[in-house]
DNA sequence: TGACATGTCAAACAAATGTTTTAATTATTT
DNA sequence: AAATAATTAAAACATTTGTTTGACATGTCA
């Protein structure tokens, strides 16, 4: 009846559990890491029974990469990897709004921020999860990084120097999630939330681009090691 | 008699399980972390009986504890974090030299590489021993790190842009360990060996003086975001 | 040699944990 | 309302894993 359809809008009734128990795993996930959750854990922040994640989701695995692919999917659903900026803007300012929304990605509080901190156990230990997203969202990801830098730099995509210059821009991103627990032992002084990731993004592409500007040359650079250079200085 | 002296220095018999067990366990605990790692399977590499992590040990944390005050103290050994430079240097110089330890501190084969993995899962997931290495190794590493880089920005220690930049170096140094799987799967043709540690100690540190040489003024920054700035252009 | 400390080993213990089973309950359809 | 399907619940299962135990061997020293 009208009831029943009605129900089914404003609350998904039927898998009600399943949705529970993916938003409760998301938080176990994203706390202590797919190993070190127990399906008992997210079974009891979910009410629900033991058995429920093997009847919703086959197994823990599997509801892992349910969590991951969601968690992946509203990440980049709020912070787009160009958010704000003209399809037309130059580069340098592409370039500042990846990173912005790169850190942005990692330091918005809620459930957003489940994403960040799975992708940081991904890196170290990576499971079969993470092919997933891999070439559905980090190689487009890289490509458009690459491109930036490419046209910044005035040099093929495929030169060394960008990749190397892309390194370096992406290492001082992700640094703020893998290092976390250092950084705030090291400078208490630090903040880390979403205001300073507007602070730190700012410094990044002041940064980089200060940087890629005022890189020596690659050809002049190795000429200059060569022992038989003409002139000492 | 001299039978026991002489044995005993050239190879100490009486706890040589002792040594095997820490020698397998530096493996297994690198490979695939603590939590992971079974005392059974250190004890099957060390050709020991299973109850011997105990009885050598008390107990399984206690023997990471000792792996890796042991993996720290061979990697600061064969690469302090200014080697091969004197002491009178230019601190431009000195920074290099500092990224290039760092990189070979990751990047050497051998035994001497258990230390930047085992360091890599202790930053996402950090067990009771990251505390001892902390103010042992990591702090005075830090504050020799911004000592100079104020040195270089000629501006004072406690600086923030002192503390930014100090985070962009390290983290392009950190990088190669922590996302190294993901590296090598969107860049296949990048090698990540000690001959790439050198090429890439060059980038990073030319990235790195680049960008600090020209870096805009903080000051001048501010004042350009007040509306109220007197001239536009 | 005999007493004693040290080290090793096989077996067992105890707890944690992913998964399965089977019955009960609830919802849906005929 | 009866039948059928979907969901939940409690208990049990099977495996893994850190640790302990007690017997046995080995070396040391009086």
């Amino acid at each position: 009846m009208n009831l029943k359809s009605l129900s089914s809008v404003e609350a998904p009734a039927h898998d009600e559990t399943r949705g529970l128990l993916l938003e409760a795993a998301g938080e176990v996930f994203a706390e202590i890491g797919f190993r070190n959750a127990t399906v008992r854990e997210i079974c009891r922040r979910a009410g629900a029974n033991v058995a429920a994640v093997n009847y919703h989701f086959g197994d823990k695995e599997t509801l892992y990469a349910e969590v991951l692919r969601d968690s992946q999917q509203k990440a980049f659903e709020k912070y787009p990897p160009l958010l704000g900026v003209a399809s037309d803007a130059p580069p340098e300012e592409k370039l500042r709004a990846f990173i912005r929304s790169f850190l942005l990605r990692i330091f918005d509080s809620g459930s957003v921020t489940r994403f960040g901190k799975i992708m940081s156990r991904e890196m170290v230990e990576p499971t079969g999860a993470l092919d997933l997203l891999l070439e559905a969202r980090i190689r487009p990801m890289a490509d458009l990084l690459r491109g930036l830098v490419a046209n910044i730099l005035s040099r093929p995509s495929a030169d060394e120097q960008v990749r190397l210059c892309c390194f370096s821009i992406v290492s001082q991103c992700v640094f703020f999630h893998h290092c976390r627990t250092m950084i705030t032992r090291l400078f208490p002084e630090q903040r880390l939330d979403a205001a300073a990731a507007e602070q730190l993004a700012g410094h990044i592409a002041r940064f980089s681009l200060a940087a890629m500007k005022h890189l020596p040359d690659p050809e002049a650079l190795r000429s200059r090691r060569v022992p038989t250079a003409r002139r000492r200085r």
